[in-house]
DNA sequence: CGTTCTCGCGCG
DNA sequence: AAAGCGCGCGAGAACG
């Protein structure tokens, strides 16, 4: 039996400021009504907060059916009783390449039942406090309203349900797991948190009174951005395309005029957003200290995890300072002497952003990493066999590229320029990179590279590992092959299978990638996505190399989530899970930092053979 | 006034 | 033999 629920909820605090997970555990948050519907029956409305007939059905073995049920689950769980595992329809949107949002998703699938645009105006007027603090009386029409939007929400959640395979078991442990930590949450500093955000906006307001001077008072904000970049060019006869920091590093040096080059400085030092996440963390704490609730299952199509809240996956690395020093000097000091202690007192202040995240008292956190993992992921999966072994050595493929390109094999460790380049290569060049990009992302990192050595460099990667060449191709003909014949196409360790309105690509974990309404377009893949920037869900092209990309990624995540559900078997709590990164936060004891290791390098029976390292450390404040 | 889109930032 | 890709959020601006 299944049963298809939705609450409304009103609180007096705003989730957009604290997060689901302070939202629903504070006491003014309270259920308005829900509906729910019972496998194919009616949506029932129910009006209030009695959820006896819902525990009634989960004594009765019920599996509950939610949209983001990560949602219904803690406010389910504030009106005291613990609820039932869920399936989050949310989870199967996503894991299919579907937009997350209940409406995007009933969009893009062109559902019979769309979500009821109406409801925003009831939300609105009866979810959040009015200006005198105290709720509106739901009753008369805009209950029946409100019940009937709900409804609507119960309906559409449920065709989507229909719709798309659930997960299987591994993938809804790996989302159950997922709860588990969103529930467990991670400790803030607050006081840090506070002061921080002081000092960052009394920076920053410093800076917009500046740039008001500088301009005549045509700005008020540096983040003012397409104004800016157009003021610079009429101003000052520039022609900059963005006021992005990169580009104005690049043009700095050439411009002259001292007025145009202290808004350039000013823009590059001060365009960043830090305080906002201090901000964020002081609006999501929860009673306790922890916030809660910041991964998303599958957010990414490839199924790597997502973060939303405080977004955890793009923490800055910070500048070259002494963290814990800046701390105690942002909680202790004067903004004044601060400012005199760093030159760049945006840049230290940013760098303490990792630093938010402490371990609970009498614990500590144990910070591991793979290394370069989708590098060592790709060698394998396309078969380099010495790339492999290089890599099961533990050689530097970085020198070893280095000598590839350029023609040397006397180069060692000690040519950090040439190493450093041959990093890129490893890590840039498996996606079928060319020439310019490749130029253009050595220059981000602050390497100036010309046109010929980048040529040359992207002609060593691909003539040293001739099989990621091919692996590139190969996936393209077999998803294009599988396209043409409806049947299933391998390519060496994955496999591409249609059915549905989806093109499979089997991993090696037999977790499936989904490509929606894939279409050939002369002799071209193309699938609906999500764009990643403007979310607009939209036609886009595929080939090759960007194939290989999802394949990679996916089976680098499907590495750690294996790794991530053994650690937890071992009582080996996460509280974090970035990307390549995994913080478990435990009692300190020797050996157990060796032990997180170990368990993270254990490779699953469909990895076996596959060329993996992890390194870490242990420490009571979060780092890089 | 609230919603939606764009730009730019940060990470892997 | 041609192409790196994957995200979320804040702020501003446009839209209704």
């Amino acid at each position: 039996m299944y049963v298809f629920i939705d609450f409304e909820t009103r609180s007096k605090i705003d989730i957009k400021k604290c997060g689901a997970g302070r939202y629903c555990s504070d006491p003014s948050t309270e259920i308005l009504c829900y509906s729910y519907a019972i496998d194919d029956g009616e949506v029932v409305n129910v009006q209030g907060d009695d959820l006896s007939s819902m525990r009634e059905l989960q004594m009765r073995g019920a599996v509950f059916v939610a949209h983001n049920a990560a949602f219904e689950q803690a406010i389910w769980e504030n009106t005291g009783y613990p609820p039932p595992e869920f399936i989050c329809t949310m989870a199967l949107a996503q894991s299919h390449g579907l937009p997350g949002g209940l409406g995007r998703a009933a969009k893009s699938l062109q559902l019979s039942f769309q979500k009821e645009v109406s409801g925003t105006r009831l939300i609105n007027m009866y979810c959040k406090p009015a200006k005198d603090g105290e709720f509106r009386v739901l009753e008369g029409e805009d209950l029946q309203d409100m019940m009937y939007y709900c409804a609507m929400d119960v309906e559409v959640e449920r065709e989507i349900f229909k719709r798309l395979p659930k997960l299987n078991a591994w993938e809804q442990g790996i989302f159950q797991l997922t709860q588990k930590i969103n529930n467990r949450g991670i400790k803030i500093d607050t006081e840090l948190a506070s002061k921080a955000s002081l000092f960052a906006k009394d920076l920053i307001g410093a800076a917009n009174e500046r740039l008001k001077e500088l301009t005549d008072n045509k700005f008020y904000s540096l983040s003012q951005t397409v104004r800016l970049r157009n003021y610079l060019n009429d101003q000052y006869g520039l022609s900059l395309e963005t006021v992005g920091s990169q580009e104005l590093e690049e043009v700095l040096p050439f411009v002259s005029d001292p007025v145009a080059k202290e808004i350039i400085t000013l823009r590059i030092g001060f365009g960043r957003s830090s305080s906002a996440k201090f901000d964020k963390a002081s609006g999501a704490v929860c009673d306790d200290g922890r916030v809660r609730n910041y991964l998303i299952y599958h957010g990414a199509s490839t199924g790597r995890w997502t973060s939303h809240t405080i977004q955890l996956q793009n923490l800055p690395r910070g500048i070259d300072i002494d963290a814990d020093t800046c701390i105690s000097l942002i909680k202790n000091a004067d903004p004044e002497v601060f400012n005199m202690f760093y030159p760049d007192p945006m840049g230290a202040i940013s760098s303490c952003i990792r630093g938010l995240f402490v371990a609970e008292e009498g614990k500590t956190f144990y910070v591991v990493d793979y290394a370069s993992i989708e590098a060592r992921v790709l060698m394998w999966l396309a078969g380099e066999k010495k790339a492999v072994s290089l890599f099961k050595q533990g050689a530097d493929l970085y020198v070893e590229m280095a000598k590839v390109i350029h023609n040397n094999q006397k180069l060692t460790k000690e040519n950090k320029k040439e190493r450093q380049l041959g990093k890129q290569a490893i890590l840039g060049c498996g996606y079928g990179m060319g020439h310019k990009k490749f130029m253009a992302t050595c220059l981000s990192y602050g390497m100036d590279v010309d046109e010929t050595l980048a040529e040359k460099a992207v002609k060593a990667y691909r003539k040293m590992h001739k099989k990621v060449v091919s692996f590139w191709y190969d996936l393209e003909s077999a998803a294009v092959q599988t396209m043409r014949t409806g049947k299933a196409h391998r390519c060496g360790p994955v496999r591409f299978t249609r059915e549905g309105e989806f093109l499979y690509c089997q991993l090696p974990s037999k977790r499936k990638l989904a490509y929606y309404k894939p279409l050939l377009e002369e002799g071209k893949l193309v699938y609906f996505t999500q764009d990643s920037q403007t979310h607009n869900f939209k036609k886009t092209n595929t080939y090759g190399g960007k194939l290989c990309e999802n394949v990679c990624q996916a089976v680098a995540r499907d590495i750690m989530a294996d790794a991530m559900v053994r650690l937890e078997t071992f009582n080996l709590p996460i509280v974090l899970s970035v990307h390549d990164e995994i913080v478990v936060e435990a009692k300190q004891k020797a050996g157990r930092l060796e032990q997180v290791i170990d368990l993270m390098k254990t490779l699953p029976e469909w990895a076996q053979g596959c060329p993996i390292d992890a390194e870490g450390f242990e420490t009571k404040r979060y780092k890089k």
